[in-house]
RNA sequence: CGGGAUGUAGCGCAGCCUGGUAGCGCACUUGACUGGGGGUCAAGGGGUCCCGAGUUCGAAUCUCGGCAUCCCGACCA
């Protein structure tokens, strides 16, 4: 393909408000065009790596059966009335009247489509296990999109659902996912991870994340180094850690104990704490801090306690999970206040009448602090197995962190990661199923609902995220896999019609060959230009079609990688890429295991 | 939601304080030279100065109100 004529515009410089490296960088190389918030135009470059990632991604399931099929983006309300979603999906959901005002939504995912599609057409268990997948635009009203192609309000996705008769069957199909989804982040030549993750309210189920890793992803992972559990921290389970100071003597309940009139925040409160024993006050994991939460489920709502050592942070995702809440806030700030009687700082477990939940690592410790639910004061030789009348017990609330000891194996310490959610993987369970009756009859001719999985793949966010792996300061660095072109020949003709020749026959036997090739017949452009366009637009090879090298009979071979360079004679080429591209393939699966 | 910025040619920016015919670099067009890391020279094309109202003889510039974009923060219970 001649570059003088394909859409391809090279910028020197990224638009201001171009945040990330990966948005820089497609800007720059003309793949990409903002026109609104988080969202873009796909110009032909980044349509061909997107096209490549896609056909990975279906060779990868058609090979386990699943079916391709094509669902509307505009869906009607009555569907997601049906799922209870209407309701609850919140104002991400794009909702929308048509002339006669009846009412729809762009679809942020396709659960509601799907099943109906499945419940009209499946009835018996000799059409099950089913797995139906589209590649499809989505459209989710982000409140702040950013990040480009990372965080875009209208994306593409792979969607895919499965549906089983048996619950085994539906483990056996996310377990054949996960496989599949681990086969194709490798082909694509990236670093990545599959990261246990929260699966939110549903209870039972399952699911992982596939995580491309990244100093800028919005993720943080943690993994052992030692065995290889690898967790989203939302659901990494922290250890109970000893406390630091058991061998003190068991104090009493001091009401009171300490003054911090004015003083809000902890790590100065604690500085505060003084008195004849402590005249420097106290260190941090020698305090607690306390939370009033507000959880919901169905249509009950209750308040719960919730108290830390204080270097430690909440994770309201396994809070969520302890109270068996759907929903879970902090109380609104002021009724808090009020109901303690004391402003934010000073409120503590002691004297609220709520079930109060102490995480884990304060079991059996003695003279800590707590808020005294009077402004300025705090109770010292808080104990909390001996006094809280409402404990609801000792769990595992807060957040791990980077050096917790791995709870899996006991042996290794947890490492921090930041990762780039590009995939998931996700057991339903009959989430859909019941409520939409997506049933099928049994061998014995019984009812049941379908058990369902589903299992996501962010096509554009995918390819934004190789970029944030492979770039180095000139430019980007394409894997071999999803390259818009393999080959970038590099027509450095100044107008003279013999080496325009050759570089257009070294363009023609390497498509004979099967390579993708972009030549870079641009008229009337000085050789840095498009040496400089070629190292930006980041094609794995180059090739250099020019007087010099034609004076020795050579054209000229770059690895943009390594930036490694050799010559071979024209009549060699072919048989040289295609040895880089073995190379190429074999080292961007390397990298993939890693 | 709170705070801070920014909006001028396709992109990056200056001009605004101190009101008086809209500028620079890159990109684009034409020509000449040049020809292995964004080359030189010359001549060009391209603007609702985010939108609206106001002040003024006159507004990119001053005032008020919107909108958009980006950044930061959302702690403390």
């Amino acid at each position: 393909m001649i570059q003088s004529t394909l859409l391809i515009t090279t910028y020197r410089e990224a638009p201001r408000d171009a945040d990330t490296v990966s948005q820089q960088l497609m800007l720059r190389a003309g793949m990409i065009q903002k026109v609104a918030a988080g969202i873009y135009d796909y110009l032909p470059l980044a349509l061909r790596a997107i096209r490549k990632f896609e056909r990975i991604v279906r060779e990868e399931l058609d090979r386990d059966g699943c079916q391709e099929l094509l669902m509307p983006i505009v869906q009607p309300k009555e569907l997601w009335e049906e799922s209870g979603r209407w309701q609850f999906y919140g104002k991400e959901l794009l909702r929308l009247h048509d002339r006669k005002d009846a009412e729809f939504c762009l679809g942020p995912t396709h659960e509601e489509v799907v099943t109906d599609v499945v419940r009209r057409h499946v009835k018996s268990y000799k059409q099950l296990p089913m797995n139906l997948y589209q590649i499809q635009t989505k459209f989710r009203d982000e409140i702040r999109p950013r990040f480009g192609l990372m965080r875009g309000r209208e994306f593409l996705m792979k969607d895919g659902y499965s549906f089983h008769a048996t619950n085994e069957d539906a483990d056996r199909g996310y377990w054949q996912m996960f496989e599949a989804y681990s086969r194709i982040f490798r082909r694509l030549g990236v670093h990545f991870r599959p990261v246990e993750a929260d699966s939110g309210a549903i209870g039972g189920s399952f699911t992982h994340e596939f995580h491309v890793l990244a100093g800028s992803g919005e993720d943080a992972i943690l993994s052992c180094d030692a065995c290889e559990y690898t967790s989203n921290v939302e659901k990494t389970a922290a250890p109970k850690l000893p406390y630091p100071y058991a061998d003190e003597p068991v104090l009493p309940l001091q009401r009171e104990h300490f003054q911090t009139p004015g003083i809000v925040a902890t790590e100065a409160q604690v500085r505060a704490f003084r008195d004849a024993d402590h005249p420097d006050g106290l260190p941090l994991d020698h305090a607690t801090k306390c939370y009033v939460y507000r959880a919901t489920r169905g249509d009950r709502t209750w308040d719960a306690v919730v108290v830390l050592r204080a270097d430690h942070e909440p994770n309201p995702a396994k809070i969520r999970a302890v109270l068996e809440a759907d929903g879970l806030d902090l109380m609104p700030i002021e009724e808090a206040e009020r109901m303690a009687g004391a402003r934010s700082g000073f409120i503590g477990p002691i004297g609220l009448d709520l079930p109060i939940y102490v995480d884990a690592s304060l079991e059996g410790a003695h003279n800590l602090t707590c808020g005294g639910n009077r402004d300025g004061a705090h109770h010292f030789g808080f104990k909390p197995d001996r006094d809280l009348p409402t404990l609801a017990g000792f769990f595992d609330l807060r957040l791990a962190r980077e050096g917790d000891a791995c709870v899996r194996c006991g042996v290794g310490t947890y490492q921090a990661f930041r990762g780039i959610e590009v995939g998931q993987v996700f057991k339903l369970g009959t989430k859909y199923s019941k409520p939409m009756a997506c049933v099928f009859l049994d061998e014995a001719g019984q009812e049941q609902p379908m058990i369902m999985g589903c299992y996501g793949i962010g096509i554009t966010r995918t390819i934004a995220a190789v970029l944030e792996q492979n770039y180095d300061e000139d430019g980007i660095i394409w894997p071999w896999a999803v390259a818009p072109f393999h080959v970038h020949v590099l027509s450095l003709d100044g107008g003279k019609a013999d080496i325009a020749d050759a570089a257009a026959e070294a363009e023609r036997a390497l498509e004979a060959a099967g390579f993708d090739v972009l030549r870079d017949d641009r008229p009337g452009l000085s050789p840095g230009v498009k040496f400089k366009d070629a190292d930006l637009l980041g094609m794995p090879l180059r090739v250099v079609v020019g007087a010099k090298g034609l004076k020795d009979g050579v054209v000229e071979l770059r690895d943009r990688r390594t930036k490694y360079v050799w010559k071979e004679p024209p009549s060699e080429l072919v048989a040289a890429v295609r040895a880089f591209a073995e190379k190429a393939s074999r080292e961007d699966a390397k990298i993939a295991k890693d």
